[in-house]
DNA sequence: CCGTCACTGGCAAGCGTTTGCCATTTCTTG
DNA sequence: CAAGAAATGGCAAACGCTTGCCAGTGACGG
């Protein structure tokens, strides 16, 4: 990897020369424009595009202390469901002119510590998907550098999370209606924040409808973790299933129907997520969606509007969910 | 976006001034610890230590050059197929100690130029996978910086392909085994490479086994483009049906649900990548599985070997491909 | 005992920008 | 029309690190 010696590029110093004014009025040409006159600046430009100049990052960041350039941290990248995220913050990092870095913190506290210690001095902040840290860690990142956190809510920092108790409420109302008086809710890791928000509006929700609501788990929340869940539901004799996640509730179904039972014809399956591929797997899967891209965004434009110190309460933003209605829900049997 | 003001990272200097030695010294010791005493080395990383000192990325690369940063640009974040993609580089770059910069390129060749431009002079090198660029094009870049393909053979680059060559006579086998004479190739986009490669294998296995081969097309390769592709093999009658890409076949194989035919009793179906959620569409898809995880790691690897410019040959890695047979595919009906 | 050399460490010149400060010129304004 | 205020451009000092070059110190061979 190296870079090709035979062409030096043109610097600043260079377009100086050519424009024939100092270093300084080139580089005020580009950043400062008010700071120059209309002409020197209109000439300084031309210059600078005859010759093909293009400012060099490092040396802007060595001076400025910015590098215009932010990280996200997931803890799975081939994990679907922050694909989104991921899409929603590169979108937004390439609008406000950032790079975005990309780093896999393979679900692992130590691995995801590493890596934010090692990004540290090249980025001007992090968005941090799912983080397994604790909200002490959190803190003290936040202390050096910008943070903005997705999908976990800690006080005092830039939050996007999504809003479950409305989601919750939608997903118990929809069962109600199909005439379930109860339902399980099959649960995912017992540190995952979003599951603990799942669960607990759950509950509420099915207290306002006078719904029983059970909880079983913890599983695995991916495909695996579906055939010990659904032999669960299996015994339980549930009529309608929450799952954890949209991977579990897949699984799950699949099991379901390995063993012979039909869905939803017994058993109503919810899953959260809607990630790629709810909408193709048998049956077509109904799940509360969350905006992913919105989330990666929002999350990106906190860190770029974050102001120094000054904010005690970081401000949280609740994102809408909705409840995509499929093929997996409907009516209580008999 | 503000770093902290009230804590100065300390320097190379600060270092020095607190070990008593020269700034050259601590730099040494660092980068070049055979040219410094090993009792300084030690003396100086101790105190390195103790002040918690950690290299500013921007000034090592205003002076070297080097960013020890490269970019990967992939057409869509979101497509499950170039998730594997993006994780097997992102761990090959973090083993080889590279920070991984992520752009999407929309699918567009304009935005992958302005990509390519913005990011040039941030970057090392970049990893291209699915390039919709010219192969002239390509080269100009090739020219001013270090680049690798995914997925896209041009002469003289860095490549990593998969091997449709074996991949495709391995499909046309099953096919052949389970007693089709003939099928239909659903195209995708025309300009894809790997579409042109897929064709022209399965062109050649046919032949080899006196099959008969048709392309239709070319249709989006999305989960959109099935219906419509759909519809055109039923009305030609064709027992089997290789798709351009898994998406096209799940779509394809939902609205041949929708129209009453059965896969695999009327048609069988065989999609190509094994992406995401080919084992949990119903039927379960029969595909071909490429090795993206490693693919995006072997980029990497060519990017961090390259030598400067004499390499006139650029070496192709291939990779090999296996078909995964689930339950998409079986006997001719009859 | 002197010349040669390997080994260490320091000096200082960059790397390409940004920016505080000053000098000059051009406006304003009473 | 003078005096103060903009407006404009240049100078030079950082920013934090790398590295070519030189000097001092012993070790070693002849």
């Amino acid at each position: 990897m190296v870079t090709p010696g035979h062409l030096r590029r043109p610097t600043l110093a260079d377009v100086a020369e050519a424009a024939g004014v100092a270093t300084s009025t080139v580089s005020r040409a580009f950043s400062r424009p008010q700071r120059v006159n209309h002409r020197t600046r209109e000439h300084v430009l031309a210059e600078a595009e005859r010759l093909g100049y293009a400012p060099n990052p490092a040396a802007q960041a060595l001076e400025s202390g910015r590098t215009r350039t932010i990280a996200l941290l997931v803890p799975d990248i081939t994990n679907p469901y922050f694909s989104g995220v991921i899409k929603g913050a590169e979108r937004a990092a390439a609008g406000a002119g950032l790079t975005l870095v990309l780093g896999d913190t393979a679900e692992n506290p130590i691995a995801e510590a590493q890596l934010i210690q090692r990004l540290e001095r090249a980025v001007d902040g992090f968005v941090i998907s799912a983080s397994r840290l604790t909200d002490d860690d959190l803190l003290a990142v936040a202390e050096r550098t910008s943070l903005a956190l997705v999908n976990r809510a800690t006080a005092g920092l830039g939050c996007v999370v999504a809003d479950y108790d409305s989601g919750t409420q939608q997903i118990v109302d929809h069962l109600a209606s199909y005439g379930h008086r109860s339902f399980v809710f099959v649960g995912g890791p017992p540190e995952s924040w979003s599951g603990a928000r799942r669960w607990h509006g759950l509950q509420a929700a099915a207290r306002a409808n006078g719904m029983g609501a059970r909880r079983f788990g913890p599983y695995m929340p991916t495909l695996n973790g579906g055939p010990a869940a659904a032999d669960a539901v299996v015994a339980s004799g549930a009529t309608a299933v929450v799952c954890h996640n949209d991977m579990l509730a897949i699984g799950l179904m699949r099991r379901l129907a390995e063993r012979g039972h039909s869905v939803p014809g017994d058993v109503s399956v919810v899953g959260f997520d809607d990630v790629f591929g709810a909408d193709f797997c048998h049956p077509r899967l109904t799940t509360l969606a969350e905006r992913t891209e919105d989330a990666g965004a929002r999350a990106v434009e906190l860190l770029v509007h974050q102001v120094p110190a000054r904010q005690v309460e970081g401000p949280t933003r609740v994102l809408p969910t909705h409840l995509v209605v499929r093929h997996s829900t409907g009516p209580v049997a008999g």
